[in-house]
RNA sequence: GUCCCCAUCGUCUAGCCUGGCCUAGGACAUUGCCCUUUCAAGGCAGUAACACGGGUUCAAAUCCCGUUGGGGACACCA
C-alpha cells in the first residue's frame, strides 16, 4: 500500500469557517495516523471572490487550531498552464469540444427548463459540432458518458451507484481560459498523488463528474470520503445567522483550540462513550467507520462545555499565554504585562473552575490587578457597612500579628474572630470578600489572598475598613 | 422538478455491519437533592429517544421494501 495522501482544499472567499476546520481535521487526522502527508491546496480560480486576505485568515486558521500541513499551500492561479495543458489533451483525444453557447444563453435555457419541470442539465448542443475556438472566447467542455453508471465507494456512505445519463457536459475551461473548479480539483488530486479525498457532503454529487474526467485522463481513482455537514439549530446548513461561523471568531470568544478540536471532531465521530480526548487519542482512535453518517446539529451550550473542561485541565501556564490577548483587547495590557508569568499561572489556578471562556476568564481575573480594589458599588453597600467595620479592624489586627501569610494560619485566625465575635461564617466573610475583590463572588477568601500576598490583602482590608467606616 | 445522502432522548452520540445480552447506555442542556464563607466546580438522583407503515424471523433499534421528514447537488462558484 502506497503512502497515504490527503488534502484540505479550501476556496479563499471568505474566513475560515468551522465546517473548514473540521473537514481539514479528519483529513489531518488521517494522515497523522497513517503516517502520511497533509496537503494544502488553496483553490483559488475564481478570480472575481479570491482574496490575499482570504488566504491568510486560512493559514492563521489552521495554525490556531493546530493542524500543521506537510506540503503546500499550493495556490491553483499558479497552476493554471497545467490545467490547460491537460484540457488540450482531452480535447485531443476527443474527450472535450468547445462550446461556443454564451453564459446568458445557458443562464436562459436553464431557467426555461425549471420553469417547464425539467431538469436544467446542458443540451449538449455543441457535442457533435466540432467547433473550433477560432474567437477564443468558447468554452471547453468534457465529453460526460451518456451511459452506464458511476460507483463510488465511499469510505464513510458505503457504496453508491450514480446514473451516468443525469451528468451533462460540465465545462472544464471557461470561455476567459481559466479550469473550473471539478477540473482543476481533478487534475491536482491526481498530480499531487492525493491517495483519499476527503471533503463535505456537498461535493457528494461532484464525485460523479469528477471520476470519469480522472478515468479520461488515464489517472488512478482516489477514494472517496464524504464528511456529513454541519447543521444550526433549526436543521440548516450552518450560516452566520446561527452566530459565528469563523473559527478566529472562537479564539476572541475566548476558546481553546484544543476544546475546538475536540468539540468539532465529536461532532461526526465517536469512540464509544470518551468525550474528551488528547491529540495523540484522536490520531490513534480515529476511524472512518466511527464517522456519523448524518449531519450533525452545531451545539454551542456543548462546545461550552468542552472548553470549560480543557480550561480546567489544560497546563495554567499555556491557558494563561492564551489570556493575554484577551486581556490586552479587555484594555488590561499593561495590566498583564507588569506580572510574571508565574503569577498568572496562578491566577488562572485561581479561576479556571470558575470560567467557562476565557472572556469570561478575564472578567474572574480583573479585580487582581493593581494594589487597591475597584468596589462593585451595590456590594460595597450592601457588606461594608458601619456595623462591620470594627470586626474588620479586628481581623486587620490579628493578620497583622502574622509576619508572614500562611493560608493555614491566616484561616485559624478569622475562623476564632468569628467564634469570638458569636458570627455565622458568612457574616464575616462576604465583607471580607468585598474587600479583597470588591464583589460578592470569588474564589474561596484564603485562596485569594495567597495570590494577593500579605501587603495587599492587608492594603485591601485597610481600604475595606475606610469605606465601611464612611458609608 | 431531477439526482444523491440521511433518520436512536431537545442536542452530540453508543448499540446496527455479525438480529436475542436493549427494561436502549454515555455526554451536553434541564429539574431536584447533597456539599458549601460567596460564585463556581464536584457528587447523587430524575425527566427524556429507536420517525411512521408493511414485511422477513421463534425473535427487529438492528435485515428488506415503502411512506414521511430533513439535508445536499443540479453555474463559464467552489
Amino acid at each position: 500500500m502506497s503512502q497515504v495522501r490527503v488534502r484540505f482544499a479550501p476556496s479563499p472567499t471568505g474566513f475560515l469557517h468551522i465546517g473548514g476546520v473540521r473537514t481539514a481535521l479528519f483529513n489531518w487526522l488521517f494522515a497523522r495516523q497513517q503516517k502520511g502527508v497533509f496537503v494544502l491546496r488553496i483553490e483559488d480560480t475564481d478570480q472575481d471572490r479570491s482574496t490575499d486576505e482570504s488566504i491568510q485568515a486560512i493559514l492563521e486558521g489552521l495554525k490556531w487550531v493546530g493542524l500543521d500541513w506537510d506540503e503546500g499551500p499550493f495556490r491553483q492561479t499558479e497552476r493554471i498552464d497545467l490545467y490547460r495543458s491537460y484540457a488540450m489533451q482531452l480535447l485531443e483525444k476527443g474527450q472535450a469540444y468547445w462550446c461556443s453557447c454564451k453564459a446568458e444563453e445557458l443562464e436562459a435555457r436553464r431557467k426555461e427548463a425549471e420553469a417547464k419541470g425539467l431538469s436544467p442539465k446542458y443540451d449538449s448542443r455543441c457535442r457533435d459540432r466540432g467547433l473550433a475556438n477560432l474567437a477564443g472566447d468558447a468554452a471547453l467542455r468534457f465529453k460526460a458518458p451518456l451511459e452506464g453508471e458511476t460507483v463510488v465507494d465511499d469510505l464513510i456512505k458505503g457504496k453508491i451507484v450514480f446514473d451516468n445519463n443525469v451528468q451533462d457536459d460540465l465545462i472544464i475551461l471557461r470561455s476567459n481560459g481559466y479550469p473550473t473548479y471539478n477540473f482543476s480539483v481533478v487534475v491536482d488530486d491526481a498530480l499531487m498523488n492525493i491517495t483519499h479525498v476527503i471533503r463535505g457532503d456537498d461535493h457528494l454529487t461532484n464525485t460523479p463528474r469528477q471520476v470519469p474526467i480522472f478515468q479520461a485522463l488515464g489517472f488512478p481513482v482516489p477514494q472517496f470520503g464524504h464528511l456529513p455537514m454541519i447543521l444550526g439549530s433549526d436543521k440548516a446548513r450552518l450560516s452566520k445567522r446561527h452566530g459565528a461561523t469563523s473559527i478566529m471568531a472562537y479564539k476572541d470568544m475566548g476558546y481553546l483550540p484544543d476544546a475546538m478540536v475536540n468539540y468539532l471532531v465529536r461532532l461526526g465521530w465517536s469512540h464509544g462513550d470518551q468525550e474528551l480526548f488528547t491529540r495523540q487519542e484522536l490520531i490513534e482512535k480515529f476511524a472512518w467507520k466511527n464517522v456519523q453518517t448524518s449531519p450533525a446539529v452545531f451545539n454551542p451550550e456543548k462546545l461550552i462545555w468542552v472548553n470549560a473542561e480543557y480550561i480546567k485541565i489544560s497546563p495554567p501556564d499555556q491557558v494563561a499565554q492564551a489570556l493575554v490577548p484577551l486581556l490586552e483587547s479587555a484594555g488590561l495590557a499593561a495590566e498583564a504585562k507588569a506580572v510574571s508569568a508565574g503569577w498568572l499561572a496562578q491566577l488562572v489556578i485561581l479561576v479556571k473552575e470558575r470560567a467557562k471562556t476565557l472572556v469570561e476568564m478575564v472578567e474572574w481575573v480583573r479585580p487582581y490587578f493593581g494594589q487597591a480594589v475597584a468596589f462593585d458599588e451595590e456590594a460595597a453597600k450592601k457588606f461594608l457597612t458601619p456595623a462591620i467595620a470594627p470586626v474588620l479592624g479586628k481581623l486587620l489586627a490579628r493578620f497583622e500579628a502574622f509576619p508572614a501569610f500562611s493560608k493555614q494560619q491566616w484561616e485559624e485566625a478569622f475562623k476564632q474572630l468569628v467564634e469570638a465575635e458569636g458570627m455565622k461564617m458568612g457574616q464575616l466573610a462576604q465583607p471580607v470578600r468585598v474587600a479583597l475583590t470588591g464583589r460578592t463572588a470569588s474564589p474561596g477568601l484564603f485562596e485569594v489572598m495567597e495570590v494577593l500576598g500579605r501587603d495587599r490583602t492587608l492594603f485591601r482590608l485597610r481600604q475595606g475598613i475606610d469605606r465601611a467606616s464612611r458609608a
